[in-house]
DNA sequence: GTCTCGGATGACAACGTTGTCAAAGACTAT
DNA sequence: ATAGTCTTTGACAACGTTGTCATCCGAGAC
């Protein structure tokens, strides 16, 4: 029989002691019924149950996985640039639906594109013991992450490559999808393309620059300093930016906008001119309600679902032991025509 | 002088322990300088942080949280509808923006409108000892957050009331805001408005049905079932519903679409047969764009970021020691007219 | 009847940390 | 010089759980 001191009548929640003291078992064997293990006869895993009902028993995860030599927290840290934004918020949600069948929670945060948060959220997870981390990453510098990399703890990049960093990531084909964007536009018979970009710094944004430059390259279309807008941080900065073009002298007759909000800022500016039938215009990434508009926008759409599934693929994969080296995965784009990215040049 | 073991070379990661031994202190010293406690000397403060910075020592959460009184985990659990809807991000980003600002980490999950899901959402949650939690409750049997209620943890819920629970909450002024949605109608002229609702079982879908009845007998009006649409769970199904309207011999002059996704559907319904300059609209929610279509769709639209963030507040006083009696907090909604909604009756 | 084996159960230590208490030393007041 | 106080530091137990090992009991073999 068991010695368990009687202790008081449970203050707080109620742990395995107390469930084993009202079912007159030992700790251990709680335990045991807890985790499911087969060598607990019938009669004292219904006794144990029925305790731990009564006294509304919560297994303690952090207790649990303090003790487990592994180490498992059934969660996974994500570091996103915004929850609140439709493209993160869709990374998000892929990766919960995949963690979701495994049991595993997901715990996301914002960096809002500064590295100082970036780590924050990394000490944070780590602190936490997540077993393993998706992260959009910031800057260049990732040596707090390399230590956890190292550590053991599986880490994914998603929508941006890592820097002197070797891991498991996947992408857009981002110069790719501009590529096709502005040949698109291109195909229309402009020649003189507008660029839209965010920051500089943003790998993705270099990417997709990269796309335009090489598209007007190929055919034979000088760059043009003036009409490339970069370092755009919101749809106002874009609408203004956009503005400012179409008053100049001499105006583009397409743009090409390589992010979601600067696309809303561009079909702003050009609404507000009564240009929207006039300038051709093509966006990266889609926008609800875009086929709605008159003319509908024109978009190299990304799959940010997918994007999302194939991050928590990899990561599990990882986690259940694969030791292989580290893959990139690039997930292409979709042309979708909508109007405005077929007006053709004057 | 210190007796700390040598021990392993530090397998994995470095503990206080690690830090105490290179450092040439006892475990309690490290523990006091990691925790910023004022009472150890200078030269030993560097002496600690050196090492610990040496080993890439990080501090364990869970293990600190399970030996301390309070057990306070800086982590708050969101129980939300989908992490991928624009609705629910908001919130999210809102909750994350104040629990940030004290160091407190967000984990949120989608219920799926599932209360099954819900229930393992906030097992997981209390299981992870969140320090208290954020739902947007799905259904009327809310038994197992009361226990956890009861166990001290604070709830918060948000955009919708509980059912049969004493708590705080904030929810945005459903039946007020549908109310003067559709008043806005009836001053147009129109006398044939339809109604397009979610779930019956979603309390705000009711109190927006409410509004929507409200406004009707306060206009002398008398309600005809045959044009109000209810349960529609999708734009998709929201576009067929107004499509089957617009199609019957008898069709309304103006639609109330009591959501945002409904409202989609009823603006592609419209645009489809182009009678958008015809038909008069007001949603629920704003919508992004609504502004740029022709003509701009009208609408209520509530304060997500405003309900995120005193969720979080009324959240956090309670974590602060707040024991007064719960509270309900009401927040406006704000009409936005941009076209749909001011055309008049024939 | 004795011995061995295997299955069920429990005692105990340990995970990494902090609360509690005690010890040691440096002061001040008498 | 002595007692008392304060400051700095460390030893130890404990948080709730699980890994390891020991114990107990009955079944089966000889």
């Amino acid at each position: 029989m068991t010695t368990l001191s009687p202790r008081q009548p449970a203050a707080g929640r109620a742990t395995m002691r107390d469930v084993a003291a009202l079912a007159g078992v030992s700790l251990k064997t709680v335990s045991r019924v807890i985790n499911g293990e087969h060598s607990v006869s019938g009669e004292l895993v219904d006794r144990v149950n029925t305790a731990a009902r009564r006294l509304h028993y919560r297994h303690d995860v952090a207790a649990s996985s303090l003790r487990r030599s592994s180490r498992k927290t059934a969660s996974v840290g994500m570091v996103l640039e915004d929850v609140g934004n439709p493209f993160s918020s869709a990374l998000h949600r892929a990766v919960e639906d995949v963690a979701r069948r495994r049991g595993v929670l997901v715990l996301a945060g914002s960096s809002d594109e500064d590295p100082e948060r970036e780590r924050h959220l990394i000490d944070a997870f780590a602190g936490r013991h997540v077993d393993g981390m998706i992260v959009v990453p910031v800057g260049d510098q990732h040596d707090h992450l390399l230590s956890e990399h190292r550590g053991g703890t599986p880490i994914v990049f998603v929508d941006r490559p890592p820097r002197f960093f070797d891991a498991d990531c996947v992408v857009t084909a981002n110069e790719q999808g501009a590529k096709e964007g502005v040949e698109h536009l291109v195909a229309a018979g402009h020649r003189r393309i507008a660029f839209l970009g965010d920051l500089v710094a943003i790998p993705t944004a270099e990417s997709r620059y990269c796309g335009y430059v090489s598209a007007l390259r190929a055919a034979g279309i000088e760059h043009n300093g003036s009409i490339v807008r970069r370092g755009l941080r919101s749809s106002d900065a874009a609408e203004k930016a956009v503005g400012e073009l179409l008053d100049s002298g001499e105006p583009p007759t397409a743009v090409f906008a390589a992010q979601n909000l600067l696309t809303i800022g561009a079909v702003r500016a050009l609404h507000a001119r009564n240009l929207q039938d006039r300038t051709a215009l093509v966006g990266f990434d889609d926008i609800v309600l875009a086929d709605l508009l008159r003319p509908g926008i024109s978009v190299v759409a990304q799959d940010s679902q997918r994007l999302g599934r194939l991050a928590a693929e990899l990561l599990f994969e990882r986690l259940d032991g694969d030791r292989s080296p580290s893959r990139q995965l690039v997930v292409p784009t979709r042309l979708v025509a909508r109007g405005s990215g077929e007006i053709a040049a004057r």
